[in-house]
DNA sequence: TATTGTTATACTCTATAACTATA
DNA sequence: TATAGTTATAGAGTATAACAATA
C-alpha cells in the first residue's frame, strides 16, 4: 500500500491514563493518509459547507440546487427520471419536491401519456430564482478555486468526470 | 464560469405533461457539470459504498475505521482530541465509541492527569482486528485505483492533501 | 468560568418496505 | 405483474443545547 507503512508505529504517549493533553495538530493519521476516501470525504464536507454558507441567504442546499438545475434544463421529466439521474432515492425526492413546490419553484403536472407519473417543470418564479442560485453557485465555485487552485480544480473535474 | 454556459437552454421535451418517457442517460446536467462539489459528492458516495461492501464481512464503516486507526496510532488520546482531529462531533463520537467498546475493540481508561477525560486505547483484540481491517481497506483502495487509474488516484491525494 | 464526556433533540440523508393507482 | 408516486420506518450523520463532574 502507498502511505500506510510510513507511520504505523504508535508514537509514545502513555501506557496508562496519565498522558499529556494531546496537541490536536500533532496527531498522526497513519493509514488514513493513503486513503483517497478519507481526503475526498473531508473535502466534500468542506465544499458543502461553503456551498450552504454561500447560498445561505436564499436557503438552498446542494441537493435542492441539483434538482432545480436538472428540471430547469430538462422540463417535463418524471420524478423517477430525475431520481435516477441524480442518484437520489425516489422516496426522498418526494419530500424534496414537496418543499420546492411549497416554495413555488417547481410544479408537478399530471402526465396524460402515463397517468401514474408527474411531469416536472419550473414555475416562472422558479426560473428567476434558479438564475440567481446559479450566480451564487458560481461564486461558491470560485471559493473552491481559491482554495485548491485553478489547475487543481480542473484536474479534479477531469478525474471525476466519470462519476457524474 | 467554466462549464455553465455550455448547455443552459432546455432541450425540448414537452410544454405540458405529455412527454415521452425520458431516457435516463440523455438527461443533461447543465450547470452541475462545472461544479466540483457535484462530482466530488458522487465520487464520495461511490467510494464509501465500495468501502462498506469490501469491509462488509467485518462490519466496519469508514468512520469506525478512521477512529480505530487514529486511536491505534496514537494511544492515550482523549475523546476530544480524536473528535477534533477527525472532524467528528464529540457527541457523535460518544456513540461510536460505545459501539466499538461493546465489540471489545477499544477501551476507555480514566485519565488521572485530567479526571474529566478518558484515555483511549485499542484492546489486544482491537489491535488484531485493526490489522485485518487495514488489509481490507487496502483492497478497497485498489478498487479505487482500478476505477480511476493509478496516476489519477495519486494526483487526487496530492490535490486534497490539505483537507486531511 | 471553561472544558470533558454525556444525554437529548431536530433535521438531513440513505435504505427499505409497503401501499395506491395506474400500466 | 410491474412501475410511479407516496407514506412510513430505521439507521447514519450533522448541528445544537444542556447537564454533571472536574479543571
Amino acid at each position: 500500500m502507498t502511505a500506510t507503512a510510513a507511520q504505523t508505529r504508535p508514537r509514545k504517549r502513555s501506557g496508562n491514563g496519565t498522558a499529556r493533553p494531546a496537541d490536536a495538530d500533532e496527531i498522526g493519521l497513519d493509514a488514513l493518509v493513503g486513503h483517497a476516501g478519507y481526503a475526498v470525504r473531508r473535502f466534500q464536507i468542506w465544499i458543502f459547507q461553503d456551498f450552504i454558507r454561500t447560498l445561505g441567504d436564499v436557503d438552498i442546499r446542494p441537493t435542492q440546487y441539483s434538482v432545480l438545475t436538472v428540471i430547469g434544463a430538462n422540463p417535463g421529466l418524471s420524478q423517477m427520471a430525475v431520481a435516477k439521474r441524480l442518484g437520489i432515492e425516489r422516496a426522498r425526492l418526494v419530500h424534496l419536491l414537496d418543499s420546492l413546490e411549497q416554495r413555488k419553484y417547481v410544479k408537478r403536472v399530471k402526465s396524460r401519456a402515463d397517468r401514474r407519473s408527474h411531469a416536472l417543470h419550473l414555475t416562472s418564479q422558479g426560473e428567476t430564482a434558479l438564475a440567481k442560485f446559479k450566480r451564487l453557485a458560481a461564486e461558491h465555485e470560485r471559493h473552491v478555486e481559491d482554495r485548491i487552485g485553478k489547475e487543481n480544480r480542473e484536474q479534479l473535474l477531469r478525474i471525476l468526470a466519470g462519476f457524474t
